[in-house]
DNA sequence: TTTAGGG
DNA sequence: CCCTAAA
């Protein structure tokens, strides 16, 4: 039930509540399937995760509040609920659910609620309650309009108790003790499960099949209510099958909200058997976000069923970075745990990791720091549905390697400098006639053979893979050649002229946006400006430039800023071009 | 889109 | 190297 979310905490002042717990609803029935997450709703409408200290103030004040207060119905307790806008007791009205979430007043949080009513009333302005109880009792209604509520708001993961089908109507005290644990769809008998099935979705099922029929209901469950959004600031949403452990470190806060327990995870086909639904058998959680939707499989049940997001790459990306670091997440070095799962169209690779006890699947990242760090093998995914102009080149053998052999490793390796040189890319179609072909690069940058740098970025084999994987440009050092051209460049076109100087002098280097020789320029300025590299001052990671090129960009440098740009670029220019013998 | 700067 | 504000 344990949807993280992603903590906007810092951005929100107002302190909202929600609840969590169906006690604050006047009647707690025993077992009440129904389940309130405590979260806090931000200004924009998403909800933030209570800390601790808001659990435990909530659950005071409801335990104070049940001292001095007479127990009141539950105005949603049974079928025949009838939304009643006029009450203010009727703080579940389902119908003023989307003007809860859309309401944007987010008023200062009452610390003395001394009544129901007085929640009641809160929780039209402020707080926001998603029963998930109601699904069992009335989906239909519930999931028509309680369930409406998408847009902005984060949703709430419902967790039900099949075997507690609501029907007590006994009033109670709160009780937060049993707050944990509603779910244990796993015990349930296969009669049970049709039942809950029912329940759910309303209609008989003759399913057989256990795995199904929860996997069924948990997603009746959460796709009808727990609605992912624009903001959507919930990475996870899952049900928990009585998983103490799980359910307790939330609680506890042990939970990083940014772990990732998000599962690129296809649901198993209905029959149950397709892909790795196995998995699923002995797991006390199970995870069953769909991210790609694409599958037919509960938007065939019930067409209310929404579709969740697919987690950003950048966003698995440094989940999983976090992961290595906090090790609140120990993956499972189990190799059989890895496995590809294909949901729209793509393959992607997964692999089962513990969280607090329980085991969820996210998209496989080698934890193993190569040459380049972060690779994803989500790539695979991008790379297959990418059509690469791949032209018949030696290299093209590395297609068929298996991903991680695919490693940056590869192309760090001096001797797989590509023989032919690809084609430039799109981007450079229309550029103008480099002044330096690749003949004259061949002779005048002999360096660039083991400069990594150099030809690899048109090696479609690893670069787009690795590149596209991380989301990020990978790293390559500058060559001296490259900052030679660099400052001849500027030299030439005058700082400040990227784009001239990309398009005339660098362009057999597809990569190196202008950006980067901005950058690189900048870099150059401060380290011949600052510090007089000669004293072994200089990086140990870098490779010393040669003290004449300093020079020049110091020259360069000083020339540009003071005045009369226009002057000194000319002599600039002038005396650039007759050093080069240009002219 | 291109530059300039901050991160 | 990334992200953005400005122009």
């Amino acid at each position: 039930m344990f949807g993280n979310v992603k903590d906007y905490g810092e951005t929100f002042q107002d302190s909202i509540f929600q609840t969590r717990n169906g006690s604050l609803s006047s009647t707690n029935q025993i077992g009440n399937p129904v389940t309130y997450k405590l979260v806090r709703v931000a200004g924009d409408g998403s909800l933030v995760p209570a800390t601790d200290e808001e659990m435990l103030e909530v659950k005071n004040l409801l335990e104070k509040n049940e001292q001095d207060m007479p127990v009141l119905p539950d105005p949603i307790q049974t079928e025949e609920y009838i939304p009643d806008e006029g009450s203010p007791s009727q703080f579940l009205q389902l119908e003023n659910f989307e003007g809860f979430f859309q309401s944007e007043t987010a008023g200062p949080y009452t610390e003395n609620l001394n009544s129901r009513h007085e929640i009641s009333t809160e929780l039209s302005g402020n707080v926001e309650l998603v029963p998930s109880k109601v699904l069992l009792q009335e989906p239909i209604l519930f999931s028509s309009n309680g369930c409406s509520i998408n847009q902005s708001t984060d949703v709430l993961n419902a967790t039900a108790s099949p075997k507690e089908p609501a029907l007590s109507t006994a009033a109670s005290k709160p009780d937060f003790s049993r707050v944990p644990g509603e779910i244990s769809l796993a015990n349930l008998s296969i009669k049970e499960l049709q039942e809950t099935f029912r329940a759910t979705f309303g209609r008989e099922t003759t399913s057989k099949d256990k795995r199904w029929l929860k996997r069924r209901i948990k997603m009746g469950l959460i796709n009808s209510c727990v609605v992912p959004t624009t903001t959507l600031t919930i990475n996870d949403s899952k049900l928990i099958g009585g998983d103490q452990d799980a359910i307790d470190a939330f609680s506890k806060g042990t939970v990083d909200e940014e772990t990732a327990t998000e599962s690129i995870d296809t649901p198993a086909s209905p029959d149950g058997i397709k892909g790795h639904s196995n998995d699923f058998g002995h797991s006390p959680v199970e995870t069953f976000v769909d991210h790609y939707s694409g599958n037919e499989d509960f938007e065939g049940e019930d067409g209310s069923a929404k579709r969740v997001r697919k987690p950003t790459r950048r966003y698995i990306e440094e989940t999983n970075e976090k992961q290595q670091i906090d090790g609140s997440m120990i993956p499972s070095k189990d190799p059989s745990s890895i496995q590809a799962v294909s949901s729209e169209g793509r393959v992607v690779v997964t692999r089962m990791v513990s969280l607090a006890g329980s085991r969820i699947q996210v998209p496989y990242v080698s934890h193993v720091r190569r040459s380049r760090p972060r690779e994803n093998i989500m790539a695979l995914g991008e790379f297959r549905s990418k059509s690469w102009e791949v032209k018949a080149a030696p290299e093209e053998g590395n297609l068929n390697l298996s991903p991680p052999q695919l490693s940056n490793d590869v192309n760090r390796v001096p001797g797989v400098k590509s023989a032919s040189r690809c084609v430039q890319k799109e981007s450079d179609k229309d550029h103008l006639k480099p002044i330096f072909t690749d003949v004259d690069q061949e002779m005048m940058e002999p360096e660039l053979l083991d400069s990594s740098g150099d030809s690899s970025d048109d090696n479609f084999v690893d670069a787009p893979i690795t590149q596209s994987a991380s989301g990020r440009k990978l790293h390559r050092a500058w060559t001296i050649s490259e900052v030679e051209k660099l400052v001849e460049g500027v030299s030439k076109y005058g700082v400040g002229k990227w784009t001239e100087i990309k398009k005339l002098s660098f362009s057999p280097y597809t990569h190196r946006t202008t950006v980067d020789l901005k950058d690189k320029w900048r870099n150059l300025q401060k380290a011949s400006s600052s510090n007089r590299m000669e004293g072994g001052l200089k990086k140990h990671g870098s490779m010393a430039i040669p003290t004449h090129i300093m020079l020049q960009v110091r020259e360069l440098a000083q020339k540009q800023s003071p005045i009369s740009r226009v002057v000194s670029k000319a002599r600039v220019v002038k005396r650039s071009r007759s050093r080069n013998g240009f002219l």
